[in-house]
DNA sequence: TTTTGGTATTAGTCGAGACTAATCATAGCG
DNA sequence: CGCTATGATTAGTCTCGACTAATACCAAAA
């Protein structure tokens, strides 16, 4: 625990990684993610790679090695463990605790988190509806898609909204979209535009939702949760 | 709140200041508590200078401003909070919290201040009996002395403790030694040597202390005085 | 007055991490 | 098959804080 900058090009890395299905990253993405030119992605992706940290292929962007992630997943479970510590604890709503979670998630020594694990009672999802990863590395898998995903007419369960944008997420909770919430795909277009969309089960609450802010909400099939044939690209 | 090397010489001054009564902080003191060489800290305290945060007189030593002073109490107040609630809310035992405030009150954010000062319902006094400033920078003003200053035979209440190492924290509270506890001096010699006391009311319990912790251990006197609210443990 | 010693400051360097400007590599298109 | 757009890298610079070595200041002792 300690060095900021080193620590928020791992945790970009790994939420890169895990959003664009396993693929390695971009400098590009990276730099953008972090808010950062990208010259100076590269010379800290460099730093990385000589660190042992991340494996770099000239020109083809970056992965994680067996120990990047292990420091990476550190940083998360720290960054999830306060959101989640914050909102119950400390009565922050679910907008706000991002931002100061990233602040402090890097003075969060092996002895803090420990004792938030447990004054939470281990638990496994933020208020975001992301997983935790457990101390000893193992995060649950996340089986859900993005709401534009949906047929439509088809339901779902919001599972997680990922987003860090305090204005959409508090839009978003007035909606009623939250994890936990059922949500019916009205209807759409296939790649682009507004769809509209029931949340709830009441007749009364359908919106129009931009698409941007649709593909940050992930749903898991309404229906009983089963089945492993993970056929679903 | 954000830059941490400011933020720690800022505090560092602010603290030196205080334990010396008044007077200006000379460049070396600084450098020793903050574990740094004396050119180090030269060209800091310059910058901080610069910024308008003290007064640096030539060869003279550096006393804050009052925008300095401020933002020192800030931070004070920060560790403080910081301190006393993971001793209440987390569990932590006060030997060990000194080092992980230190790591977290750069990270406080105004809204967790004020969060955890409500979660501890306004407290005044953090685990070693030190005074919190309240938000509007105002100190409660320390009227204690060392305990090496009482005279032979003289009782006071231990007001505080002003060690940050785990391991003499420990030993002082093995023997009884926390803020609230009741202590006779037994005998001593004027300026050296180890000291003899008693702790609390009963017989058996007197024991020899080395001059350098017991001048860390302040006492207030025995008798009437008392702010009634004060539900120390 | 000169010496000596403690303390402060200057001078010069270094590493981390950021930046801009310029160059290079590659994929896709014409 | 070459051209161009996109994205990555190199080169060079800057600031922040730290460091060592050398120097300057002041105070008491000789």
């Amino acid at each position: 625990m300690g060095n900021r900058a080193l620590e928020d090009y791992l945790k970009a890395i790994y939420k890169l990684a895990h959003e664009g299905h396993g693929a390695a990253v971009g400098t590009g993405a990276v730099a953008r993610a972090l808010g950062v030119s990208t010259p100076s992605a590269t010379n800290m992706l460099k730093r990385l790679a000589a660190a042992g940290l991340i494996e770099h292929r000239a020109r083809r962007g970056v992965t994680l090695t067996p120990t990047g992630e292990k420091a990476a997943l550190e940083v998360v479970r720290h960054h999830r463990l306060l959101e989640l510590y914050l909102t119950e604890a400390l009565g922050y709503s679910w907008d706000t605790v991002h931002a100061e979670a990233d602040r402090l998630e890097h003075a969060v020594s092996e002895e803090l988190e420990a004792r938030l694990d447990e004054a939470l009672g281990y638990p496994t999802v933020d208020p975001h509806g992301d997983p935790i990863p457990a101390a000893d590395g193992t995060v649950r898998a996340v089986r859900d898609r993005p709401l534009p995903s949906l047929a439509p007419g088809q339901a779902g369960i919001v599972g997680r909204v990922s987003d860090a944008d305090p204005e959409k997420l508090r839009y978003l909770a007035d909606l009623g979209l939250v994890p936990g919430a059922a949500v019916t795909l009205l209807d759409s277009l296939p790649f682009e535009g507004p769809l509209r969309v029931r949340v709830g089960d009441a007749e009364g609450s359908e919106h129009v939702l931009g698409r941007e802010l649709a593909t940050d909400i992930f749903v898991r099939s309404a229906g009983v949760d089963r089945d492993p044939a993970k056929g679903n690209r």
